[in-house]
DNA sequence: TCTCTGAAGGTAATCGTTTTCCTTTTTTCT
DNA sequence: AGAAAAAAGGAAAACGATTACCTTCAGAGA
């Protein structure tokens, strides 16, 4: 628990509801009830209470408002980073529902490490936001089951699969399935997988997905083929293509956990005077925005971002109305982008 | 102004201070004094009172306390959108400068739609933040400045001239002379600039800059060589690439506005048969990730972002001190960042 | 004329803290 | 030992809104 120092705001004068009684010759409560449109004054009085705090520029004060009414009208977002465009449309999906139901959102970083996201998680624990949605957590599943009984809260995109929370994502072993399965229609018979190999939980889904696939189709999965990263950045991705194309027989074709990943391979392709698309075909994750803007354009498997937002959101709010309705699992369609770096099949 | 309907949280219970104090056999003030640490209470008792907030899991209500304190220990940060690198790393400079003072840094986007950042600024006027910095902002240099004077508030990036409120930026002049001056030595003699046209600051600056270098080296600025755009995006780079290849005697060198329009150059260059960095020298602005990661890596002028948030947060921090100190004016200085599109000269 | 109803609006309690005064007890100094 | 000072802790007044409850008054119906 964090001391307070509190450091005042002498310095500008402002005035309270009141102040606004008072100059207007009514009760605090007309104003009040004049601010929040309950009717109750005559037209003439809220009239009169409009033109003062008009003509005083006066604001309600949200603190004051807040402890009253136990809401303060915001919700907490919080993601592992900012600068991961990923994330961006979910957000803007979560402030575009919000924005209907007169929330305000704030977005918060827990940058992947505990104690930052303990600080975040007490803004909700001590009532300074009504809500919290997570793209991305540290925490347990029963702790986030814990926490999920206590507040509303949602998560998006990585459900722990037995905690009882509200969540919404993609089918993450179909998106898996349905990656090979398109290298696979292309005609490719030796296809890889770098896959990220940290503690998420979407990676054994989509790796599960990907077998499945190549059994279904008769191809018996190369153990050597299948990869596996601590991080799914760039790096990553160039070493495992140096990996790959050091085998006695390499993939012509590789599924990718990340668009990084992927624009590793094509650098590391590059190096050796190969072309991603012609020599080697490959899928990334998640649809970033550089990938449709990369040379050359990377076919990528794409997540309905702003609907999982607006889906999150949607949760959210059924638990902040009753915080004891039951939790809801939604599961969203997700699409595969074709570009440059693997063409459509048929 | 809002109306307000109170949802309630009357589901889940939960212990306030009077309740500890009783269960602790002292008053609240004495719990209250053990929390923010202030001494006065016997380490017997002290430890007592935290055992008991420990044993019920108690958690001070920040509402009531920012009621008392005037205080929030909430900052507002107001972004055009998210999913653009470049602001990335000065919220985390801002998050980094203002978690060591103890306070919490909140995200919105104002989609530079007006409405939407008054519904942000009124989060300040309301009391529900202690201050706001603005990486850009659609007001007025006249309402910039009235703002300024009610509340602690700090722009970054974008400071009107002669706002008398605190900022921080680079010398977008300088930058643009740095730039053109970069490809002058590299032997440049025709060099372009595509700029960006919108009702913005910054890019006049960089002209002049560009403008001036270009005279220092002898060379009269070709107006058919500087180009105006209403987007910095990829397609308008593109665009301009067509038309500046169209000319009778195309330029070998450009000084690019942004990094994407830098890409769009380079998508149009490749389109042609023609490489960036060989064919032609492009030099693009705020090195962001994109610009490390693509094939070939873009040479892009750098803004020190993080410095510039931990600053701008310094700056707020000052007024939020003191409201009526005078406004400071900080310029942080830029680099150069070489890379394939554009060699270092010498 | 009398009662009843609804509208208009006021009074004061309340939300959960922090902090200003107090009072009481203990320690220190002479 | 006695006075002064410091330490420990409590009672209650804020902070600025919302709202439950009450009062007054005008008009309707008998």
């Amino acid at each position: 628990m964090l001391p307070f120092h509190g450091g005042q705001r002498q310095d500008v004068i402002f005035l309270t509801i009141k102040e606004i009684a008072q100059l207007a010759g009514v009760s605090v409560a007309t104003v009040s009830r004049t601010i929040n449109h309950q009717g109750k004054a005559s037209p003439e009085v809220q009239k009169r209470v409009w033109d003062i705090m008009k003509k005083y520029d006066y604001v309600p004060n949200a603190t004051g408002r807040s402890l009253r009414t136990t809401r303060t009208g915001m919700v907490l977002v919080l993601l592992p980073l900012l600068s991961n465009s990923f994330y961006s449309p979910i957000v803007e999906g979560i402030d575009h529902a919000a924005r209907q139901q007169g929330y305000n959102i704030i977005v918060a970083t827990i940058q992947m490490d505990r104690a930052t996201e303990d600080r975040y998680l007490s803004l909700v624990r001590m009532r300074q936001v009504d809500g919290l949605i997570s793209l991305s957590s540290t925490l347990s599943t029963a702790e986030i089951q814990a926490f999920g009984q206590q507040h509303p809260f949602v998560i998006a995109c990585e459900c722990p699969q037995d905690a009882r929370i509200s969540c919404v994502e993609i089918d993450n072993y179909k998106a898996g399935y349905d990656a090979a399965t398109s290298l696979i229609r292309r005609g490719h018979k030796r296809i890889a997988m770098i896959n990220f190999d940290y503690v998420s939980l979407s990676p054994p889904l989509r790796e599960k997905g990907f077998r499945k696939a190549l059994k279904d189709a008769g191809i018996t999965p190369d153990e050597s083929l299948i990869l596996h990263t601590e991080q799914f950045d760039i790096e990553s991705g160039a070493a495992s293509c140096e990996k790959l194309l050091s085998l006695p027989e390499p993939p012509t074709a590789v599924f990718c956990y990340s668009d990084p990943l992927a624009i590793g391979m094509i650098h590391a392709l590059a190096a050796h005077g190969l072309h991603a698309g012609k020599d080697m075909e490959i899928i990334g994750f998640d649809n970033t925005d550089v990938a449709g803007v990369f040379l050359p354009g990377i076919t990528s498997v794409a997540q309905p971002t702003f609907d999982i937002g607006v889906t999150a959101f949607g949760l959210l709010r059924e638990k902040m109305l009753d915080l004891n309705s039951t939790p809801k699992r939604v599961t969203l369609p997700h699409t595969i982008v074709y570009r440059d770096t693997a063409k459509e099949p048929k």
